[in-house]
DNA sequence: GCAAAAGTGTTCCGGATACACCCATGG
DNA sequence: CCATGGGTGTATCCGGAACACTTTTGC
């Protein structure tokens, strides 16, 4: 064991990213031969995480991670949850791997989530692949349950927060943002509605400029200003029973 | 050290009381004197923490620390946020003091607070004392932080969950809930319309019976019904952008 | 000229707000 | 009988929901 690194804590860090297909979740696949290489006793996907650095921060450790992996620099994360459960390996699989690895077994985590548009991600490494939230594989570990966690934790601080905005590129247009949201919370928005409410919102600001593409009639483009949303929080704190 | 223990992981329990003076922290308080008795180099107040056992789950080490403090047990928590700065603890009363006890200074803490009525609690130990959240005195370590978070997450959850009942005891006047919330959120409520808001909510149920005590007209008794709000809780997941 | 996605307005309803007085009891 | 906190009703306003057709371009 490298004694700059806690024996006993790790981050792990759950990706999610957006495509046209929806929300997508970034997992490495987890492999273990013993017997024959054909046949392994253990294959299937976590969620990526590592030791955390006697001296980096918590944060600091899960950006290094996420570096590694995306190669991508100042991402927006939250931390939403640490699992200390000393019996959270517990399945024949995690053991397996476990003891293969020469690791501890009481280990904690603290768990941070991601989101990204999917396509800002050039993959790093072999072996990581991209899911949709709705169709995960088999998962190592407690790393289901983290998902499920980090999802929502996700929704429910996407009412509150401007989170929405890290799924989608800088210039986006209103049905980007309308597919955003129906895609996370799996419903359907009348898009007149949409428009309306979303327009009346100071901090998404139109550009000057239309997207041509795929689609035939060009799209106008909007952004979302983080000094007109900051600067309108501070007012209100809207209290709902 | 004690082998049963983490000893680079803590858990500290922020402690929340309500009263009829507002919101209550509960704090211990930390003296350390070295020269004189009279003149401790130390003396502030901290949020009560302790290490965690190896054998044990995080929760059930802040249960255990909450129990050592006030007797109570099945107390409703939320686990926050989890600190994790190898520099949490910079200041020079900091180091002093952990020097003192011979402990590590590059802990991890994962913080969880409680919320209860301030009088269901009869402290067990001497160095405990409630303070209004309004005016805490000096805290030691990263602790003014610590409670400010744990504030601002209990504000943000009571928006969505019921937590606020976990103030108030088991039979509460309207009144009282009122109180809770323009205590928590420092606002005033029009009393017609919040009567009417809160007993539109089924979850929310009328007794037959009546508090008589320091008023003068008895005012009628409400519970809230965890069932009810339980059961129509699933299905709406209600989405504002 | 047609296929495909972008974009647009009006009506209706329910919940939120503002606001001032009577009620029941204990002393 | 009066002081004290408990309790009640109405009018207005605004945001949310429902709902179907026109516009602009690429091919």
């Amino acid at each position: 064991m490298d004694f700059r690194k806690r024996d006993n804590v790790t981050v792990d860090c759950v990706i999610f990213g957006l495509d046209t297909d929806g929300l997508n979740v970034l997992l490495r696949n987890r492999t273990l031969n013993m017997y024959d290489d054909d046949y392994p006793v253990v294959n299937d996907w976590v969620v990526t995480g590592y030791y955390v650095f006697k001296s980096k921060t918590l944060e600091e450790s899960a950006d290094l991670i996420f570096k590694e992996i995306t190669g991508l620099n100042n991402v927006d994360k939250i931390q939403f949850k640490t699992y200390g459960n000393p019996n959270r390996m517990k399945s024949e699989k995690d053991i397996l791997w476990v003891r293969s690895r020469g690791v501890k077994t009481q280990t904690m985590t603290t768990a941070y989530y991601y989101a990204l548009p999917l396509t800002k991600v050039n993959l790093k490494h072999d072996g990581f692949k991209w899911f949709l939230y709705r169709s995960l594989p088999e998962l190592g570990f407690d790393h289901h349950k983290i998902i499920v966690d980090a999802f929502e934790d996700l929704k429910r601080k996407i009412m509150v927060e401007p989170i929405i905005f890290d799924f989608l590129p800088p210039k986006f247009t209103l049905n980007d943002l309308q597919f955003a949201y129906e895609s996370i919370f799996d419903i359907e928005i009348d898009n007149r509605n949409f428009r309306k409410k979303v327009l009346s919102k100071s901090y998404i600001v139109g550009l000057d400029e239309k997207r041509k593409g795929v689609s035939k009639k060009p799209s106008k483009l909007y952004s979302f200003s983080r000094e007109i949303y900051d600067s309108i929080k501070n007012a209100d704190y809207l209290i709902s029973i």
